[in-house]
DNA sequence: CATAACCTTTACGTAAACGGCAAGGATGCG
DNA sequence: CGCATCCTTGCCGTTTACGTAAAGGTTATG
């Protein structure tokens, strides 16, 4: 997440549900289910009560969505690593009201905390996946080991039509 | 899948649903419930229809719950990578009752490129991991660029309490 | 200011992935 | 063979992650 970003790009236009969902590639159903969840809140709300989303939104919507198509994770999960949504907007408020050094190098230092925890998990992931693979490729081997031994004890046989294996 | 393992190991004892799900981590019902959406066919059926497992089913079951816990897949996804059921059984069959070496050959060529399909599809969801954790470190290294600008800025600033970042 | 296009909340509907229960048959042991 | 235990096939219930329609405000545009 861009959250502490230069205090919120003042030239981003705040975009409503429909073209965020276009631009992310989520339906707004999803996106205000996403919200009813905890996982975000847009920026701001027109004065007719229109969500409002900025860019750092959309960045968390396209990690979201990468967390649960291409990682796999259920949305609880994704809220366990994002890490409540309460927190991180009241933090966003005082990082943008606070001039004070410390207090800013403190939030970011959370911040820092938790892409680092996110990163972890991922990682934890890949590794399974990478044992997945391991195991997958010790199949392959025992079943090459299987044709070798066929091709050892058979192969000198007689055998009509052309062989098809490599 | 270990299926076209040595005609299935002689020795192996066969063990009711209860014994599997035990051994598997899952329950009973999401092994029928499994079996239901044609995952797997238990290896055969006592006398009075009880479902009855070997231990290639006990590692097709393992592997499933891999691909479910540790790989993030649907069933349905992993329907397609163990691919279809019936094919496996009756080519489980066919290996056995085959002594046709250019038929075993063929039939384990079959499962290589399965395993293969498996693998590949595996180490593409590496792949998009790889792409988060990338991204993840991008934020990372944004917010560290974000951090030195503070202490760069300010950090020679008056303040009265320790600081707390590193 | 009229109106199309977009938005809001509310609420019921659905597919996926099981959990749990009921009614009845199968197994194993003394 | 009697009985506890496990199994079978329904079948309804639940949670997750949305889809979809209803009823009614909001915005942008001519």
């Amino acid at each position: 997440m861009s959250h502490l970003d230069v205090p919120a790009a003042p030239d981003t236009p705040l975009l409503r549900i429909q073209e965020v969902a276009a631009d992310t590639g989520l339906t707004s159903r999803t996106i205000r289910y996403y919200e009813e969840l905890g996982l975000l809140k847009p920026a701001a709300r027109s004065e007719g009560s229109y969500r409002l989303f900025d860019a750092d939104d959309l960045d968390r919507l396209r990690f979201i969505k990468g967390l649960r198509d291409d990682a796999g994770f259920s949305l609880a999960e994704i809220g366990q690593l994002l890490e409540d949504e309460v927190a991180r907007t009241s933090t966003r408020e005082r990082f943008r009201t606070t001039a004070d050094p410390d207090e800013r190098r403190a939030l970011i230092d959370d911040a820092l905390a938790r892409v680092d925890r996110q990163v972890a998990t991922l990682r934890a992931k890949i590794g399974r996946l990478k044992g997945m693979v391991a195991e997958a490729e010790g199949r392959r081997r025992h079943l090459e080991t299987h044709l070798a031994e066929i091709d050892a004890g058979l192969e000198p046989a007689a055998h009509q039509h052309e062989g098809r294996g490599r």
